[in-house]
DNA sequence: GAGTTTGAAACT
DNA sequence: CAGTTTCAAACTC
């Protein structure tokens, strides 16, 4: 007897024998994630960040000059077209449902030199946000002057028609500095971003001399396509507002203390879009990069919007605050978090605005120290220095969200922050960028005219930094490559530029960064001064997610935060964000290891211990030069040790599948020793694990009852479920259609599909109601009995219990 | 809670 | 690549 009959077998899914579908997933994806034909199972892997959607351009002109600008943007390149809004009066913003990720807005104030540009630096009006039409509720930042309206603009052209108009609703007023942003299709729904006044601000005192002090104070910008709203995470000051889900977009804002008049506001709008929005004939590359917006570059790439005002100069100079926001799996989550002084008191203390955006899950947390101005925004600036330019790269992440991270460095070093493609890590390098006098303004157009690579940079006050923005597939190859998604070369237009590199000490880290732990973000060692990088896990971001307030000292490396325990996960296994998050990670209990090892869940989910048990831990920021020798090892050891082993099925379905197959012997993959039954993994990818289950049907007749060449007898040949040992499968040679529903058995049986598996489980020798009874109520399995009976007639009525 | 079992990871 | 050892979690008592 054999297995399955054809009429049971057409009751089950196909996918189920599939075996082949997670061998087969390339790992690189291809570029363009514009149209993923195929949910593989790769991307599909839940741990992978969601691709977004779709891509809209947000265009922001300066002035109805611009607006030509923005035509041409968004006909020819839909995909990024930087955006910089001069200070000058109002600056219409249209947001185009195109592509292009990065906005960049600069309202430098009038005082500020650099700000010399106007609207040619608007060149690159159009943005494109895939979530911008979703946002419905107008959310205002803070109070304040400063003022970003945002709204939404059914179409790009309708941007150009409304700025022809000549009243676009989008105003950026300097005075007010308001940013409004409105989406041209939707008229009724503006958002609106206001900084808060520095007036009200506690920390005012210092600069209460500056007129222009009651400029804009950073601004937090997220735009998010997702449709869910995620309460921002009280950061003081700080608001989130996540418009598309799929896309990440960060904005940062950052605003400095009112010290100096003058000082422009910088707002670092990074969007993540999705490659797969972008239209092939666009070289963009579907992976924004967050970019710094420099006020000399007339054309930036687009996809980050930086506001930034060089005023605070306190910000930077905390010392030892270093946050890493580790974008984690979640879909469509954006988090910033900037890093609190301590010393600030009162401006933390300032008010803080959640925003709510109607449309992003996307959060953003964002805790600012700046003494004075109550709402920062992540971006920390050395007081000398005049801006510390803080890149988010978004991860142009397969399926999932991307995340972006935005690290405030409390020191000098830029943050750069790199997407690996197709990967979930996010990796910031932290680049000291000492060089304020070499700040010399990007070199306008030349720079941003690269098209294959998009380079960030940053031109804010001395620093500049050009980050190359790179699709996620291309992320591993810096050097550039003739490929017509233009991101992945990264150029350096000045000196300061850096390309993302490994830290000196772990040079052959670089390559295998797509497999670096999940949220991973590089940061400055801590010993390492500029060079190192510290591996921050995904952790912090969730941490800090969670409890927004937490500030992390700079001198302690990891703050101890006690509650935080639930890390935002990749949606491990397959299980849903949410499942995910309501099982906190156990905490490990490792003694020998030093958590250095992949027998440490802590460590191999690529996160850092926290309210763990173990002894000697070395799976923190204090002993980053050991965790990022450990990683190395590993992933010399083995490439994917960091990639999730459980992944969905294929497209729809929901099984998952386990990438490598456990290699159970005793416990029948009925024990949680199982990777695979711990995971709810019913279809394993190994051909040789533990146990297959299969249905027969039986003649009834005793002796062997399963699989001929496996030469061996079973039990009577009645049919039902049975489980071929592992040499079974391996004599059979039948079984390489391995299935391992063994979780069936029990605890995921509510949730399975009803198309559910062809096979249900149970030991060879395990009669068939004893599976079935827990399933009595299953249709799927009533349908299954129901086929063994019509061709077991002779079946024993306990094996097959009435349906 | 101590001891055992188990399988993944690491090691040889 | 196979066999062995180490390790931490799961499990049992």
């Amino acid at each position: 007897m054999d297995v399955v009959s054809p009429e049971l077998n057409s009751l089950l899914p196909d996918e189920i024998m599939d075996t082949e579908a997670i061998e087969d997933i390339p790992q690189s994806q291809p570029e363009s994630t514009t149209s993923q034909s195929e949910p593989s199972d790769d991307t599909s892997v839940p741990m992978e960040t969601d691709t977004p959607m779709a891509s809209e351009n947000l265009g922001l002109c300066s002035d109805a000059t611009s607006t030509e600008h923005t035509q041409a943007l968004t006909t020819s390149t839909a995909t990024d077209s930087p955006l910089s809004i001069s200070p000058g009066s109002r600056l219409p913003i249209s947001v185009s449902s195109t592509s292009s990720p990065i906005l960049t807005l600069k309202p430098a104030l009038a005082t500020s030199t650099a700000t010399t540009k106007t609207t040619d630096s608007v060149t690159g009006t159009s943005v494109t946000t895939s979530g911008l039409q979703k946002l419905t509720a107008p959310f205002t930042i803070s109070a304040a002057n400063h003022q970003i309206i945002l709204n939404k603009v059914a179409s790009s052209q309708a941007t150009e028609a409304a700025k022809s108009a000549g009243t676009t609703p989008q105003v950026i007023k300097q005075e007010g500095q308001k940013l409004l942003l409105t989406t041209i299709g939707k008229s009724g729904q503006p958002i609106v971003l206001q900084l808060p006044h520095t007036g009200n601000k506690p920390g005012i005192s210092q600069t209460a001399g500056d007129a222009k002090s009651p400029a804009p104070q950073f601004k937090v910008v997220t735009i998010g396509g997702r449709p869910e709203l995620k309460p921002v995470v009280g950061s003081v000051g700080n608001q989130v507002t996540t418009l598309q889900a799929q896309q990440l977009k960060t904005v940062q804002i950052a605003k400095k203390t009112p010290a100096s008049s003058a000082a422009p506001i910088k707002f670092i709008i990074t969007k993540t879009v999705n490659s797969k929005s972008l239209s092939p004939q666009t070289s963009v590359p579907p992976v924004i990069a967050g970019r710094v917006l420099t006020q000399t570059s007339p054309v930036i790439p687009p996809r980050t919007i930086n506001l930034s005002e060089p005023h605070n100069t306190s910000i930077q100079s905390l010392p030892g605050k270093k946050i890493a926001i580790s974008p984690l799996k979640t879909p469509s989550k954006v988090t910033v978090v900037s890093v609190a002084s301590p010393t600030s008191n009162a401006a933390q203390k300032s008010v803080a605005l959640p925003v709510n955006v109607a449309l992003g899950q996307q959060i953003l947390t964002v805790q600012q120290s700046t003494s004075a101005s109550p709402v920062k925004v992540a971006t920390s600036q050395s007081a000398a220095q005049n801006i510390k330019p803080v890149q988010s790269v978004a991860v142009g992440g397969v399926g999932g969200s991307q995340f972006k991270t935005i690290i405030p460095l409390a020191t000098q070093p830029n943050v750069q922050q790199i997407q690996v493609p197709g990967s979930r890590f996010h990796y910031v390098r932290l680049v000291t960028a000492t060089t304020a006098s070499s700040t010399g303004q990007p070199s306008g157009p030349s720079t941003s005219s690269i098209q294959t690579a998009k380079p960030m940079v940053v031109s804010t006050g001395a620093v500049r930094m050009s980050v190359p923005i790179v699709p996620p597939q291309t992320m591993k190859q810096v050097a550039p490559k003739p490929l017509t998604s233009a991101a992945q070369v990264v150029t350096t237009t000045q000196t300061q530029q850096r390309l993302i590199m490994p830290a000196t000490p772990l040079p052959q880290i670089q390559p295998n960064f797509t497999n670096l732990p999940p949220g991973t973000v590089l940061a400055p060692a801590p010993g390492g001064g500029n060079v190192g990088y510290a591996v921050v896990p995904a952790q912090y971001v969730t941490q800090l997610q969670q409890s927004p307030f937490v500030t992390l000292a700079s001198s302690s490396g990891f703050p101890a935060s006690a509650g935080i325990q639930t890390q935002a996960r990749l949606p491990l296994n397959g299980l849903s964000a949410a499942e995910t998050t309501s099982r906190p990670r156990k905490p490990c209990n490792c003694t020998k290891s030093q958590c250095l090892k992949l027998y440490c869940d802590c460590f191999a989910n690529g996160e850092f211990c926290n309210n763990c048990n173990c002894n000697n831990c070395f799976n923190n920021l204090e002993h980053e030069t050991e965790r990022l020798k450990a990683i190395k090892t590993c992933l010399d050891r083995n490439p994917e040790a960091f990639k999730p082993k459980i992944g969905k099925g294929k497209e729809g379905e929901s099984d998952r599948r386990h990438s490598k197959g456990c290699n159970c012997k005793r416990s029948g993959c009925l024990k949680n020793y199982c990777e695979c039954y711990e995971a709810a993994v019913y279809v394993c990818n190994k051909g040789g694990f533990g146990s297959d289950v299969r249905v027969f049907a039986g003649t009834g007749q005793k002796g062997r009852t399963d699989s001929p060449a496996s030469g061996r007898g079973r039990e009577d040949d009645l049919g039902g479920v049975r489980t071929l040992s592992h040499e079974d499968n391996q004599l059979g040679g039948e079984s390489q259609s391995r299935l391992c529903l063994y979780q069936l058995l029990g605890r995921a049986l509510p949730a399975l599909p009803p198309t559910l598996p062809r096979l249900w489980g149970l030991r060879h020798t395990t009669s068939l109601h004893s599976v079935s009874d827990p399933w009595g109520s299953c249709p799927a399995w009533k349908q299954v009995v129901s086929v063994i009976r019509r061709q077991n007639s002779n079946l024993e009525t306990d094996r097959f219990p009435p349906p």
